[in-house]
RNA sequence: GGUUCCAUGGCCGAGUGGCUAGGCAGAGGUCUGCAAAACCUUACACAGCGGUUCGAAUCCGCUUGGAACCUCCA
């Protein structure tokens, strides 16, 4: 079996995965901060990590998943709104902090349920772990990298990096940052710009705050991770994952807190998933020009010429190798709602097939691309996770998985293996693996039975060649948006959008 | 300004030296009462200029254009 490669962010590399302690493997990603609604670059890393997850687990690794919500609100560190994220837009909407962390976690676990990712095996929260976090930065201040001030507390980068390499994630150099990052206010405490703030002193009208041997205060940007994932992955795991702009200065932060508490690099392997962009632009608050999941879904946005459904968004995000940009459009979108479309009939109809084919096949040269086909499935999510060649192998089948059911190809034109590896591969990465699966419709029993009716009801008028009544039924079911389809065999199906 | 990365056909997107992924849209055909779907065939490409090589979308250099990070950020 070909071994896992992935690539390295740490070291710009693909390497081979090895875990540490095999069969187990420990992955750290980082979520969401539940200070508002998740938009569609979010859903990123979501389905990414999810992939990840999926797969390592196919391949027999005992995965424990760890991903964090945010809910103590990173801090506008320099400057401008030197407030709590969370408790100003609390005030704003005149809702207790925890009401609204409450609000927007449960409105992304609801996305993350739309979008079929499995939950992770532990979602530690930051404020679930003030005491861990707090016993950290007194590791660092025992060990003489972080000082407080006047009940904040900071990491001394400048004095790490005369001991250990900072920014061996980024690529960043001391010397650089020191001289292009820019003055901001509220910097008076630190003692060099660069530093960072593991704990914050909260100000009389800051709401969340939680006693530490400093004062009152909060915990520092990127404490909460370190804390978090040492706890339950140990000092060093497997993978951290995140998006890219995590990089620096965020995880260059995780590593260095974790080099001076814990004595060692939290993670061996860092992977980074791009941005998605929008008009070649990444998306995000700052550039105006995010779509809330619950937008892109509904469609009621003025970017967006209609709503895509939650799997169209994960097969759209799929299509792409997750270190590229993916621009978003409404031409992409909805390519990639009739690509899957196609795909999943074709998987439906595979599904229906009955298990056949010859002990020696008729057509030798289409049952070896068959078996190569689907066994390149494995070769490719070996190679960095590279889904969209999966589903260009999968698509490359469709034709012939539909030639199976009209009869153009013949089952004994394939092995019986041929067969059942088809069935299984289509299952496995299709579902078990990618993560897709059919587009919820509106569809009941109720309606089902109806349709059953009516279909019958127009097989009859159709026998008896009267076909105004015919196409005034199916005209009729397409105006609600239900597409009917006649088959060769006399027989009709329909489906609903 | 510093660091890093990207530039593929109408659109989206794989692809790290030779064998021209894939999807959507387009064209032609088969099937069909018609339609849809399906199936078959098919046009369209590697930003520009140099270089390395028997051979480059793929390696190197330059130019142009764009992005990310250096501020909260997935």
């Amino acid at each position: 079996m070909a071994k896992l490669q992935l690539h390295n962010s740490l070291t710009r590399k693909k390497e081979v995965f090895e875990p540490i302690n095999p069969p187990y493997v420990g992955m750290y990603v980082c979520g969401p901060t539940v200070s508002g609604e998740s938009h569609l670059g979010h859903a990123r890393p979501y389905i990414t990590f999810d992939v990840v997850f999926r797969y390592l687990t196919q391949l027999g690794y005992h995965v424990r998943y760890v991903r964090n919500i945010t809910d103590a609100g990173h801090f506008e560190e320099e400057g401008r709104e030197a407030e709590d994220k969370i408790s100003q837009k609390a005030l704003l909407e005149r809702l207790e902090p925890m009401e609204l962390v409450q609000k927007y976690t449960n409105l992304y676990h609801w996305a993350m349920r739309q979008f079929n990712c499995l939950p992770p095996s532990i979602e530690p929260t930051a404020t679930g772990h003030i005491i861990e976090q707090i016993s950290m930065i007194r590791k660092i201040m025992d060990a003489g990298y972080a000082y407080e001030v006047n009940g904040s507390v900071y990491f001394d980068v400048k004095k790490y990096a005369e001991h250990y390499p900072y920014g061996i994630l980024s690529g960043r150099k001391l010397d650089d940052l020191l001289e292009t990052t820019r003055d901001l206010e509220g910097q008076e405490e630190k003692r060099n710009k660069v530093d960072f703030a593991l704990w914050k002193k909260a100000p009389p009208e800051h709401i969340m705050r939680w006693k530490s041997p400093w004062g009152e205060g909060f915990p520092g940007w990127h404490i909460e991770c370190s804390a978090m994932s040492s706890k339950y992955l140990g000092n060093q795991f497997d993978i951290h994952g995140g998006g890219m702009d995590l990089q620096f200065p965020h995880h260059e932060c995780e590593i260095a807190q974790s080099t001076i508490a814990l004595g060692e690099m939290p993670a061996r392997y860092w992977m980074h998933n791009n941005m998605i962009t929008i008009n070649g632009r990444k998306m995000g608050k700052s550039y105006n020009n995010i779509i809330k999941l619950s937008e892109v879904f509904s469609g009621n946005h003025p970017l967006l010429e209609r709503g895509y459904s939650p799997m169209t968004v994960r097969f759209f995000v799929l299509q792409t190798h997750y270190r590229s940009t993916l621009d978003f459009s409404n031409e992409g979108l909805q390519a990639a709602e009739k690509g899957f479309e196609r795909l999943w009939s074709a998987y439906e109809v595979l599904k229906n097939l009955p298990e056949s084919g010859a002990d020696m096949p008729a057509d030798k040269e289409l049952d070896e691309q068959v078996t190569k086909l689907c066994r390149e499935c494995e070769e490719f999510l070996n190679d960095d996770f590279n889904t969209a060649k999966v589903l260009a192998n999968l698509f490359e089948l469709v034709p012939i998985i539909n030639s199976l059911k009209s009869g153009q190809i013949k089952t004994n034109n394939l092995q019986k293996k041929t067969f059942s590896l088809l069935k299984q591969t289509w299952k496995i990465y299709l579902e078990d693996i990618l993560g897709l699966k059919k587009d919820t419709g509106s569809q009941d029993d109720k309606l089902a039975g109806v349709m059953d009716l009516l279909l019958s009801i127009r097989k009859d008028v159709r026998s008896k060649k009267d076909y105004a009544t015919s196409d005034k039924i199916r005209d009729a079911l397409n105006k609600v948006g239900i597409t009917v389809k006649d088959e060769k065999d006399g027989g009709a199906s329909w489906s609903a959008n």
